[in-house]
DNA sequence: CAAGCGTGGAG
DNA sequence: TCTCCAAGCTT
């Protein structure tokens, strides 16, 4: 270690200055009014690969419905997944609730306090852990995440791939240097919080950066190349057929819908039954073959447009059909249900299946419309981000 | 340990 | 439209 890096490296330095700047730069979430471990807890479930952004509205509606962690606990998993509807990563909701019902019983209504013990919560992993024992209960703790590892990446000037386990692990030791031994809490957020709004991934703002003297990539030029990421692999390309069966018993039109398995794409979510099409199968087959699937029938299917979704590792093409169903087939199980499309905010369901049921709720049928011989053009107004295009003529054209 | 698991905003 | 990636975890 030469001088300098040791100079660099000294504990309490960076925390004063960071802290500092906490105090006067940090911005007003709700998770840090009134702040309590529960607070901390979802906030940081929920802020798992998500941004601030987007968690916001749903921190807020997840506090009033489950205000505490005995009522948390309480609840039924069909609750909490429906209060996570839109957010993704399913997996997260269903820890959540097994985590509070583990603490709510293993610890006496409280979380444990240290990292090696909250580590043994379900969905809390490495950064969760020590988010939790420093942001909750002041310990000493550092947690590695996109935000606190970049900014040590660029302190430490180390230039090998940052989502290396290796790395990571190194960075830990490093950030735990710098935890001070009062307010570690505080020291965590606000290196994260650095690395929200001034350490960013591009162009960083290193006039603004109170440990600018520390850090070892801006002295040598190479904020630009620190941190380094190694590329990931590219997404498959998936087409899909799902199909709407109405109940043509109800008036009011409904379609069943099926959850689908835990550890699936989606798992614990409610969407239209779907079956992967194979090169030289026809769409049309596929989806009777989707309906059959899950013990249903359809008398006949019409293709009403197309639903895109690109998911972290899969970009997936949904052609989207809809059809009576057959009578005398009715099923039912705890694996599929009826429901009105308005009712879609009472159960867990994907922001990819709502809109496949927009496309479903807002295509007019054509069986009371056969004298236009032709297939509706799905030209209507969507919800832009919808991305809903028609399958039979030029996409994009809104 | 590599791969699987969502979504939406920014550029 | 496309890429990047955001307070990661599990198997």
């Amino acid at each position: 270690m030469t001088q300098r890096e040791r100079k660099a490296a000294r504990p309490f330095g960076l925390a004063r200055e960071l802290l500092a700047w906490y105090d006067v730069h940090r911005r007003r979430l709700p998770w840090r009014e009134a702040p309590s471990p529960y607070k901390t807890l979802v906030s940081e479930f929920m802020l798992q690969q998500t941004t601030v952004a987007t968690v916001l509205p749903y921190f807020e509606r997840f506090l009033c419905r489950f205000p505490t962690l005995a009522a948390l606990a309480r609840a039924p998993e069909s609750a909490v997944l429906a209060a996570w509807s839109g957010l993704g990563y399913y997996t997260r909701a269903r820890n959540l609730h097994r985590a509070a019902i583990v603490s709510l019983r293993d610890h006496d209504g409280d979380l444990p306090h240290e990292e090696s013990a909250l580590r043994r919560l379900p969905g809390v992993g490495p950064y969760t852990a020590a988010a939790i024992a420093a942001i909750a209960f002041d310990e000493h703790a550092f947690a590695v995440d996109g935000n606190s590892a970049r900014v040590i990446a660029r302190i430490a000037a180390i230039r090998n791939d940052i989502r290396s386990p290796a790395v990571r692990q190194r960075i830990k030791t490093r950030g735990e240097v710098e935890v001070p031994t009062a307010r570690a809490g505080d020291f965590m957020q606000a290196v994260m919080e650095l690395g929200a709004l001034v350490c960013t991934p591009k162009n960083p703002s290193c006039t603004q950066c109170p440990i600018r003297p520390s850090c070892g990539a801006y002295r040598a030029g190479l904020t630009a190349s620190i941190p380094r990421v190694a590329p990931k692999p590219a997404r498959r390309v998936v087409h899909v057929a799902c199909v709407a069966l109405q109940d043509p018993a109800t008036s009011k039109p409904r379609f069943a819908v099926v959850r689908r398995d835990d550890n699936e794409l989606l798992g614990g979510t409610w969407s239209l039954p779907e079956a992967v099409i194979t090169p030289g199968q026809s769409r049309e087959a596929i989806a009777h073959r989707a309906a059959a699937l899950v013990g249903l029938t359809a008398d006949k299917l019409e293709p009403i447009g197309v639903v895109r979704q690109i998911f972290t590792h899969r970009d997936v093409t949904a052609f989207v059909f809809r059809g009576n169903l057959k009578a005398n087939r009715r099923a039912s199980s705890n694996k599929l249900r009826w429901v009105f499309p308005d009712q879609l905010s009472q159960i867990a369901i994907s922001s990819f299946a709502k809109k496949t049921l927009r496309l479903v709720a807002e295509t007019p049928s054509t069986t009371h419309d056969r004298r236009t011989n032709k297939l509706r053009t799905n030209k209507q107004r969507l919800t832009p981000r919808a991305r809903i295009v028609d399958s039979t003529t030029a996409p994009r054209s809104t």
